[in-house]
This record gives C-alpha cells, structure tokens and sequence, in this order.
DNA sequence: ACATTAGGTTGCGAATCGCTACTTATCTCG
DNA sequence: CGAGATAAGTAGCGATTCGCAACCTAATGT
C-alpha cells in the first residue's frame, strides 16, 4: 500500500507541528533574504536596503518582524545616532544550518552550480559537507530510515527527557 | 571592527547566490506545509486541502508551481481517473534537511517543545540529531569556524572540480 | 439516471507588495 | 552657527496576491 516509513498520524499535521511556528518568523518574501545578509555583515538599514533591492517599507517591516521575534537585535550606534545596527541574536544564528540547507539544495536543484563565494571551513578552506539528516551517533540517514514515532516511544530517553 | 568570519564580498549578495533560487520554487506561502504534507504521505488535492485548511485556488496554484518546478510529480491514478497523485521526486526529496533543519529551530526557538509525533532513526528508534553545518571530515561547525572563499581558493579540488 | 466525489476554476473583497515621495533626527563641513 | 547631506524610516497609491465561497466538469458509485 505504499507506506514510505515517513507517515505519520493524519489529523496531527497542522497541530503540534513547529514548522508553521517556523514560518510564522521565517516563511514571508525577504526574510531568508535579509537573514543572509546579517549572516555577510550587512548591518543598517541602508545596506540592506541597496544591497537587496527591496522597497523600503517592505524592509522596514521584514526587519521589525525580526527584531519583534528576537532574530535580530536592533540598536543605535553610540558614535553616529543616526545609524542602527541590527545584528543576528542567538536564535537567529540558529537558522545557519536551515540556510545553507536551502542554499545547497538551490545549487544543487536549481542553479547546478555552487554560488561564489563559497563557504569554507576556516581551518583547512575546504568545502563544507551538505547538509544531511544524520542519526543521533552520526549515520547519515535517507528517507527509508526514518520514522515517525510518539515521545513515549522513542528509545534512549527518560520519561522525562521525552517531556522536555 | 567585528569581523565575523562570514563576510562575503559585498556586491555578490544579489547575484551569485542560489537562496534567490531555491526562493523562488519553494518561497512562496504554504509551499513548505505542503512539501511536509508531501512527506507524511498526502497525496491527493482533497488530503491537502482539508489537511492544511488551505484554500482550494491557493492550494490548486501552489500544487502546480511545485510541479512546474519539478518538486512533485503529478500523475492521474489508473484505478480512479478522477483522483491525482502528488508525489515527491527526487529534487522534492532532497529538500528534507531544509525542512527538518527548519523544523528543528521551530521546536528549539518557537514552540519550546519537540513536536508529535518526533521523526526517528528507524533503527534504533532514537530521536534523529539536531541539522548541522559539518567540514568536510565531519566535524560541526559554527559561525566562527567558517570562511566565504573564492573557489580558486578552496582546497582539496582541482580547477575543474570547482568549476564544476 | 441520478447523486456523489475529485480536482479544479471564477468572482470578488481584503490584505500585501512595491515604487516613489516625503519626513524627522542627526551629523558634517565651512 | 547654518546649509547641506545622510540614516532610517513613513505615507500614498496602484498592482498583485490571498482567501473565502460558489460554481463547473469529468469520472464514479448505486
């Protein structure tokens, strides 16, 4: 009948999912866009705004919703109060692996080429790896790997690990 | 002066970046709770619709952009002409470490709790590990371990990989 | 044959996008 | 100090997209 291993109970797919949560931060035009840009030092308004070409309403919005869903810290430079800087909080440093995700797949899927720059490991400037969904000791794992299971199921966790 | 380690060139942003591209197929509103409906085996218009709550033309022209974009495949079922499948291909496939990468920084950074049903290693039945941005050998890395590099400039590749 | 189902399409009001122009606060330079 | 120039927005407005509901068409069940 088809079954992948990737179902999972019906009903339960726009509830107790994070993915809209996700989106409600991330999923609207420019987001991702303006993300980039904090994660390649763009900082004030004025940069983004020549550097993406976005309307200035747009992006004075985008940034708020950042800011508003602490993905970014905006504050005003102490030598030029005109100026404000937004930089990327923790929580928005957390969305590098979601962003080179999307980036890779677009190499990949979309351009077939790697876009230059190219991002590197400091240490030895070698290619950084895709981007995979590994096992919890490190196998990288496919489609027909995975499962969706209930908390309560889930191997090499407490009670109370599992509620965390 | 707060150099980050992740600068790139200005002036490349625009240009030279697949996120523009990836953006453009899987961008859009809803495009990514229906790639996850996609995965947790909805098939049919009908699954999606009632599934996400979404509306029937939104639904109908999203379906068909990620068609045209060659991340589902639509085909009429043999046994039932009315009905039509929506599957995934490849490319569609491909954009599981984008989702769970997304998914996992929902449940870490918006929600606060790991979303149920939790997706696990089919093997041991224990819960996956977080997405991360690996080097080459397999060692994670963060913010301050990368570099943006022309790829004359990265090591380990002969000119003709990198300009493959 | 008649009703039902699947997968759309159409119409239309509401919200969002994007372009341009304007504003306000601050800094620089003479 | 006063006259620009600059940074970060805001306001107006036409064009596009969203979302709801109703309608349509082909295939199917009974």
């Amino acid at each position: 009948m088809g079954h992948n291993g990737l179902r999972e109970p019906l009903r339960q797919l726009a509830n107790n999912c994070s993915l809209p949560a996700a989106l409600e931060a991330m999923g609207e035009r420019w987001s991702f866009l303006i993300l980039r840009g904090s994660f390649n030092g763009l900082y004030h308004f004025e940069e983004f705004q020549s550097e993406l070409g976005i309307a200035r309403n747009i992006l004075a919005n985008r940034l708020a919703r950042l800011v508003d869903h602490g993905i970014l810290a905006r504050q005003t430079c102490d030598d030029d109060r005109r100026k404000v800087e937004y930089r990327l909080t923790e929580k928005g440093f957390a969305l590098l692996p979601t962003m080179v995700a999307l980036r890779q797949w677009g190499e990949r899927w979309e351009t077939g080429m790697p876009a230059t720059p190219v991002l590197v490991d400091a240490r030895d400037h070698r290619r950084i790896a895709p981007v995979q969904v590994m096992s919890h000791d490190g196998r990288p794992l496919t489609k027909h790997d995975l499962l969706w299971s209930l908390p309560e199921d889930v191997a090499g966790e407490t009670p109370a690990q599992a509620a965390e």
